[in-house]
RNA sequence: GGCGGCGUAGCCAAGUGGCCAAGGCGGAGGUCUGCAAAACCUCUAUUCAGCGGUUCGAAUCCGCUCGCCGCCUCCA
C-alpha cells in the first residue's frame, strides 16, 4: 500500500514517492527563538513527528531537518530589552524549546541546524542570486526581485497584480518593487552582523531555510512542511529564491498544517491569546495532548479547549489501562507476544487510514476498536493460559500502533512498581481482609500521596502511576 | 476585494456517489463491588447548515443562500 499525500502546490493528494528509492528527505520549519512556544508550535511539531515516525514504520529511511531561527529583529528587540547578547536569548529559547519538545514526547530531529551557523552558505546562495540578475543591492541590502521569477505565487495561488493592490506591504524607497523582499539586510547600529560582500550585516528570513534545506538535503528533496501561515510569503519566497538559483523544484510535497484556535481565533503572540506548552504540561499528561491534537485531521483548524482535553485524557486512559494489565499478566513483559490471527486485522485498518494523508482520527478509531475487542478479551485471562498469551498478543500490537503515533511510550516502558508502593498495597490487602476499612481507606490515602492509585478488581488490586 | 477552507448526534470528530453514517467524551441502563473509583457490556444521528438540481442512488457531485475561520503584514 502506498502513501498519499496533501500537496498544497497541486491543491490535491498525490502519491508519495520519494526521489531516492526509500529514502525520505524532510524539512520542516521550525521556530524562532524569542521567547516560549505554545501550543500551536506544538501541534505542528507533533504533526511532522507523527508523520516522520508513520513513513519510518513504513520502512522508509527518513532525514528529517528541523531549523532554529535565531536571527531575528524581534530576537534583537527582545535582547535588547533584556540587555542580553542576542545569543544569549536565542540559545536560552533553543534550549526550552528541546526541554518542551521532549516534555511532549517529540523526537529530536536528525539535523537542527541554526541560522547564525549557516551565514557563508547564505551570503553564497544570494551571491548567486546577484549574479544571475535575481537580486540587486541596494546601499547594504539585498533585495530579491519577485518580477524576474515567474513562478512566484504559484504556491499560495496569489496572483501578483492582486498583491500589488492589496499592498499593504511597508513601502520602502530603496525597492524596486514593493514586493520585493529581503536577502540580505545591512547592519543598524546595535544589532548582531557578520561581514559580507555588502557591508556587515544580517540574512532576511526566507533565505535561512533555503540555504540550510539545501545544505543537508540537496537541491531538490521530497516534503517541505510548516504551519499553513508560512504558506505566505515565507515558502513562496523560498521557492523563488531557491528555484532562481538551482531551476529545480525546491520540494517535491507541500504539507501545511492547520493552526491552532485559542477562543474562536488563532492562537498567536500578537493577539495575545496563547497557552505556552509549559503552562500546558503542568496541568496536563503529555499524551492527553497528543491525542486530543491527533484526533483531528492535520490540516484542519482545531480549537483548543481545557476540556477538550481532559475528554481526551480519559480516552486515553482506557489504552494506557490495557497495557499495564497485559504487564501485570505477564511473566516477561518485554518480550513481545505474537499478534493473534484475529487481530491482525486492525494494522490493515491502521495503515490504511494513515496511507491517505495521515489521516490520524480515523487511525485512532481503529486503535479503538482494537481496544474494545482487547477489553473482551482481558474478561477471560483470569481463566485459561491461551486467553493470556491471546491478550498479551494483542496488547503488543496495540502498543506497536501507538508508538507509530508516539503515544503509549511510557505506559508501554513502565517499570516494576517501587517496593514501598507495593507494601502499602499488600498492607492494604491484609486491611480488607480483616474488613479494617478504617485502616485499608488511610492507606489508599497514602499510596495515593506517593503519586499512584490503587483499584480493586475481580482479580486483585490493580496498582498504577498516575497519569502514565 | 482576492485566494483557501469549514458547517455531521449534547460536545469533539472521521467519512467525500451505493453494506446498519467510524471513533472519543458525555448521558442512560446493566455486571462487579466494604466504600470509593475504575473497568467491562448494551443503548444513545431514518440523518449530515438551508434551498434547489444532477443521478436508479448524495452527507458525499453542481448551483444558490446563510453562518464561521485562515492567508493576503511578523507568525507553527
Amino acid at each position: 500500500m502506498s502513501v498519499k499525500v496533501y500537496n498544497t502546490m497541486t491543491r490535491s493528494k498525490e502519491e508519495f514517492t520519494p526521489r531516492s528509492p526509500g529514502h525520505v528527505r524532510i524539512y520542516v520549519c521550525g521556530v524562532t527563538v524569542y521567547d516560549l512556544s505554545h501550543v500551536g508550535h506544538a501541534r505542528s511539531a507533533m504533526v511532522f513527528d507523527v508523520i516522520q515516525r508513520y513513513l519510518r514504520f513504513k520502512g522508509y529511511r527518513v532525514t528529517f531537518v528541523r531549523n532554529f531561527t535565531d536571527v531575528d529583529d524581534r530576537i534583537i528587540r527582545r535582547a535588547n530589552a533584556e540587555g542580553v547578547p542576542a545569543a544569549e536569548l536565542s540559545e536560552r529559547y533553543i534550549q526550552a524549546f528541546r526541554e518542551d519538545m521532549a516534555a511532549i514526547g517529540v523526537a529530536p530531529a536528525d539535523v537542527e541546524p541554526k541560522a547564525t551557523e549557516h551565514i557563508p552558505e547564505m551570503i553564497a546562495l544570494i551571491e548567486r542570486l546577484v549574479a544571475k540578475g535575481f537580486a540587486y543591492t541596494v546601499n547594504g541590502d539585498v533585495y530579491f526581485e519577485i518580477r524576474r521569477f515567474r513562478a512566484y505565487g504559484r504556491l499560495s495561488g496569489k496572483n501578483l497584480d492582486e498583491l500589488l493592490a492589496g499592498a499593504r506591504v511597508e513601502v520602502d524607497e530603496r525597492k524596486r518593487d514593493p514586493r520585493d523582499f529581503a536577502l540580505w539586510k545591512s547592519a543598524k547600529p546595535g544589532e548582531p552582523a557578520w561581514p559580507s560582500p555588502w557591508g556587515p550585516g544580517r540574512p532576511g528570513w526566507h533565505v535561512e531555510c533555503s540555504a540550510m534545506a539545501t545544505k543537508y538535503l540537496g537541491e531538490s528533496f521530497d516534503v517541505h512542511g510548516g504551519g499553513e501561515d508560512l504558506i505566505f510569503p515565507h515558502h513562496e519566497c523560498e521557492i523563488a529564491q531557491s528555484e532562481a538559483d538551482t531551476g529545480r523544484p525546491l520540494a517535491r510535497y507541500w504539507l501545511h498544517n492547520g493552526m491552532v484556535n485559542f477562543g474562536a481565533e488563532k492562537m498567536s503572540k500578537s493577539l495575545g491569546n496563547v497557552l505556552t506548552i509549559r503552562e500546558f504540561v503542568k496541568r496536563h499528561a503529555p499524551d492527553a495532548f497528543r491525542l486530543f491534537v491527533l484526533g483531528t485531521h492535520y490540516r484542519h483548524p482545531v480549537d483548543f479547549a481545557e476540556e477538550r482535553v481532559r475528554d481526551s485524557a480519559r480516552a486515553l486512559e482506557r489504552l494506557t489501562r490495557l497495557v499495564h494489565d497485559a504487564h501485570a499478566l505477564s511473566r516477561d513483559p518485554s518480550a513481545s507476544a505474537a499478534v493473534p490471527e484475529d487481530l491482525q486485522d486492525f494494522r490493515a485498518r491502521f495503515e490504511a487510514a494513515m496511507d491517505d494523508d495521515f489521516n490520524t482520527p480515523q487511525a485512532l478509531g481503529v486503535l479503538f476498536d482494537l481496544a474494545r475487542v482487547l477489553s473482551e478479551a482481558r474478561d477471560r485471562t483470569s481463566a485459561d493460559e491461551r486467553a493470556r498469551e491471546h491478550f498479551a498478543g494483542g496488547v503488543s500490537e496495540l502498543v506497536t500502533l501507538g508508538q507509530v503515533l508516539g503515544l503509549l511510550q511510557r505506559a508501554a516502558e513502565v517499570g516494576g512498581t517501587p517496593a514501598d508502593v507495593l507494601r502499602l498495597v499488600e498492607d492494604r490487602g491484609q486491611a480488607r481482609a480483616r474488613r479494617d476499612w478504617r485502616r485499608a481507606d488511610q492507606l489508599r490515602d497514602e499510596i495515593q500521596r506517593l503519586g499512584w492509585s490503587v483499584e480493586d478488581t475481580p482479580s486483585g488490586p490493580r496498582v498504577a502511576r498516575k497519569g502514565a
